[in-house]
DNA sequence: TTAAGTGCAAATATTTTGCTGTCAC
DNA sequence: GTGACAGCAAAATATTTGCACTTAA
């Protein structure tokens, strides 16, 4: 599940806000869905819980919203695998960087901090003189629960 | 690009013969596709050059073949930023993993092996464990060509 | 006021499934 | 000979686009 927030609540708002882009009523609610959300959220999930506060929210606002945030990196976008089909899953981008391992068996999705993911991330700036904007680990196999 | 293929022709062939896989005309012709590619292909890239070979292949075969790869582990499956769409790109699976870098701007894909890459998995398996089936590790951003 | 954003309908893109006939072994 | 595989058609899944109406700033 993803990192407990730490952020402000309307931090998402805020960040768009700086960045002049106007609050609606319907991003208000997409951005407190992402914000709150306790898991992975693909987007029929996020347009699910985003109805239950504002009916009227239509699943292209969801795609919208999420494009806008991808493209201000606001948020990060994540296979989990295709464990089940080919959509994405979505989380707030922290700070503190992550890898996620997916088990294949009992679908369970864990994260993973390690300094080495970093350090991996600075060769790659060095050495490739690629100027990184974003960086994905994905990890599929069997858990310590389910693997024999 | 690909690493070069190292492996002997008609790998992928043997490879799944040795577990006992009918090898078909339209099977053999796809996996020469994907033996011989210079670049990561995605389905309808792969579809179409085997058709160049074998006019009868049919979209759905291909697909099926590379369900059967992948769950072989005989190749990777890719999204290269998705940066034109959602397709899923393809290569064969070597003993050497590697990461790989997209420019956002000019779509170049570049391939990068290190051994913290390496250090990384072996955290991952030691300290979470959690036994690795498939690790990828996918960046995004700019080339040293492209930034400015 | 007005440019940016929304909802609805429809289109697009990618991948999968059902079924019948064919072929590798 | 027979069970695994292929082709075709259609469906399913996920996402995007066009356009007229609405609204935040």
């Amino acid at each position: 599940m993803p990192l407990p927030n730490t952020e402000a609540p309307g931090y998402l708002v805020a960040e768009l806000a700086a960045r002049g882009i106007r609050i609606t009523r319907q991003r208000r609610t997409i951005l407190g869905v992402i914000e709150t959300a306790n898991r992975h959220l693909d987007a029929a999930q996020i347009l699910r819980r985003a109805r239950r506060q504002a009916p009227e929210v239509d699943r292209v606002t969801v795609y919208r919203t999420l494009g806008l945030l991808k493209r201000h990196g606001l948020i990060d976008e994540l296979d989990l695998m295709h464990l089940q089909g080919e959509k994405h899953f979505y989380e707030r981008k922290t700070p503190r960087e992550h890898l996620h391992m997916t088990c294949l068996r009992c679908g369970r999705v864990t994260e993973f901090e390690s300094r080495l993911f970093d350090s991996l991330k600075k060769q790659v700036q060095t050495e490739c003189r690629f100027h990184i904007i974003v960086a994905r680990m994905e990890i599929g196999g069997y858990c310590a629960e389910c693997r024999s």
